[in-house]
DNA sequence: CTTTGGCACTCCAGCAGCGCGAGTGCCAGG
DNA sequence: CCTGGCACTCGCGCTGCTGGAGTGCCAAAG
């Protein structure tokens, strides 16, 4: 009972749905593959492998067609994750290299994704509450009002406006903005937002609302919905395989527009963080997905992981080249990130 | 030749057609319709509609249905359009006015309008080239860098980076961000960009190259191609009218990836920019959007247009009811960002 | 115990044929 | 200028058929 073989069988079996989009036969199979056996052989094997769940066949007399099972066992015994091209490499790198600022490097990233792929680009922007504070300025703007301003070690910037009561003296500002960057400088954002807490008590009465307050907007931008912001491309692409979607394309659409669903997605990551996750048809919570797979890593600033990326497309999808580019790009922007 | 009774066939056929979806006949017209006439008459009718242009059949001894140009005549001689109703007003109002900054009045516009008109709503962000000058801040951050922040009188803040070879007095970034205010502050930012071009003379021959550099980076926020956002909500109710789009929706939604093709569409307004315009069909010069129409307005504080927002779906189309929300939200939207 | 060739069986895809019905155009009469 | 009547057209949907791909099983061979 060669285990071994029924394996190679799958393989072959999951390289050929993707490819032709057809449900393949035994007979097919063995003049596709270097199998050495012959074709009756093959159909005990796929028997054996329907039970296991890991194939099906729409009906019978027709070819067999891997399961979200089989996709699964496929991508877990993956012997080797196909390399890139070093063309390929180059133009990763190079179309990254071009970014003059966060908004572009995402903006790069996620159409980078969806034409590499094919698929539809999913990257989410540096998340606040994971990344360092690099500075915070604070700008009377007239009218009682204050601009404040978050510098994040990403490069990501943050704007509120504040409304006071009345005008404050520059001094006052200067002696604010000096002790908070002074605590939170260099510190992730979520630690210095605690260690701010108690700054206003080491102000004078009549300031302490006033610091009060722009120690509560640096908070608030750690808990607002908005933080977590994330951006897609290519949902052109999901039309072209129209033809893998059972129920047609609309509640993957649907699920794209919920945001939250994204997040969800991309915060989910494996135990290694930076490593390539893949999420397979039912294995999905989210209804709409239930047809799509979606390949995610995480990237971030050296070792810190501040966001994730990633790529959803049908379950039938050439796993190893999208899990190649997804950890290529992962790894580039990263770089990119480091400046 | 009563061309009064054809023009009423004629609203009467885009009616039902895009409320069914089906070719409509001579017969079901005379009795979904109080015509005072006889379905031969109706015949007539069509036929000379047909000659005209306006209607065609997808097959002999089939029913009609609008021409591009039908929907054009339909649109064009549209008695009144239909008023909203005041619960529908309400629901605007409230949700509109529940935004906390710009980003969210953007935000919750294209949702809004994204579910009122079941379509695939646009907004653009408000354009910098049309905005006034809030305030100008200029912010030392060390390593010789110093952060340039625009305020825009619609709320839109925009940063800019600048590398400087070495650090600068505070006393003189505040002479700097003094006159650049007191030249540009309420003024079109076009108008300050230019009227800034000369500020150098004025400083010390050691500072004009950090002058100039703030003033050109200024200037060149105007130019950039991403100083033209857009955002879009609701590309899965094309998928709802899949059927609509001859060719699939394929097309539609790369079209809806370049926003440059966007923001063409939301900047070709009419003569009258917060009127609503109405581009059908083939009427449009991008290859992809001939199976849809885009319904526009323009929107901004007080009598300036600042940017557009509309909504684009399949031809076959509700016009009546889509150009009165459209109307509406462009005016909500208008009022709120008054403040 | 595993592999193989053979064979009967199943069942879908695709095509052809056909009747129904909706809708039209035209004409003669009001 | 409108109307009722009538012959005509043509797509839609149904039915029935057939070819072929693919399977499962079995008995024989390694």
């Amino acid at each position: 009972m060669s285990d071994e073989r029924r394996l190679a069988v799958l393989r072959a079996i999951v390289e050929d749905y993707v490819q032709t989009r057809e449900p393949v036969g035994s007979k097919a199979l063995v003049e596709r593959h270097q199998l050495g056996v012959s074709s009756a052989t093959i159909r005990n094997d796929m028997a054996v492998l329907e039970d296991e769940g890991l194939i099906a066949q729409p009906h019978t007399s027709a070819g067999r067609v891997p399961t979200d099972a089989g996709y699964r066992v496929f991508v877990d015994r993956l012997t080797a994750v196909k390399p890139m091209s070093s063309a390929e490499r180059q133009a990763i790198a190079g179309f990254l290299s071009g970014a003059v600022d966060l908004d572009d490097v995402v903006d790069r990233t996620v159409r980078l994704l969806a034409s590499l792929t094919q698929q539809v680009a999913v990257v989410q922007y540096p998340s606040l509450s994971r990344s360092t504070v690099r500075h915070v300025e604070l700008v009377p703007i007239g009218g009682g009002r204050l601009l404040v301003v978050l510098i994040a070690g990403t490069g990501r910037v943050e704007q509120r406006v504040i409304d006071l009561s009345q005008d404050v003296e520059e001094s006052v500002v200067a002696d604010v903005r000096a002790r908070i960057n002074a605590e939170s400088s260099g510190r992730l954002l979520r630690e210095a937002a605690s260690r701010l807490e108690s700054l206003p008590d080491g102000f004078a009465p009549e300031h302490r609302d006033l610091v009060h307050q722009v120690v509560r907007t640096l908070g608030d931008a750690l808990e607002e919905q908005r933080e977590e912001r994330v951006v897609l491309a290519g949902a052109a692409n999901l039309a072209r395989f129209g033809q893998d979607f059972p129920q047609s394309i609309g509640p993957v659409l649907d699920a794209l527009e919920e945001h939250v669903v994204l997040l969800r997605l991309l915060s989910e990551l494996s135990e290694d963080p930076s490593a390539v996750a893949v999420r397979i048809g039912r294995e999905h919570s989210h209804e709409g997905l239930r047809s799509t797979s979606v390949v995610t890593s995480g990237y971030g600033t050296g070792s810190d992981v501040v966001a994730g990326l990633g790529v959803l497309g049908p379950t039938r999808m050439d796993y190893p080249t999208t899990m190649a580019t997804v950890r290529a790009v992962a790894r580039y922007v990263s770089r990119v990130l480091e400046r």
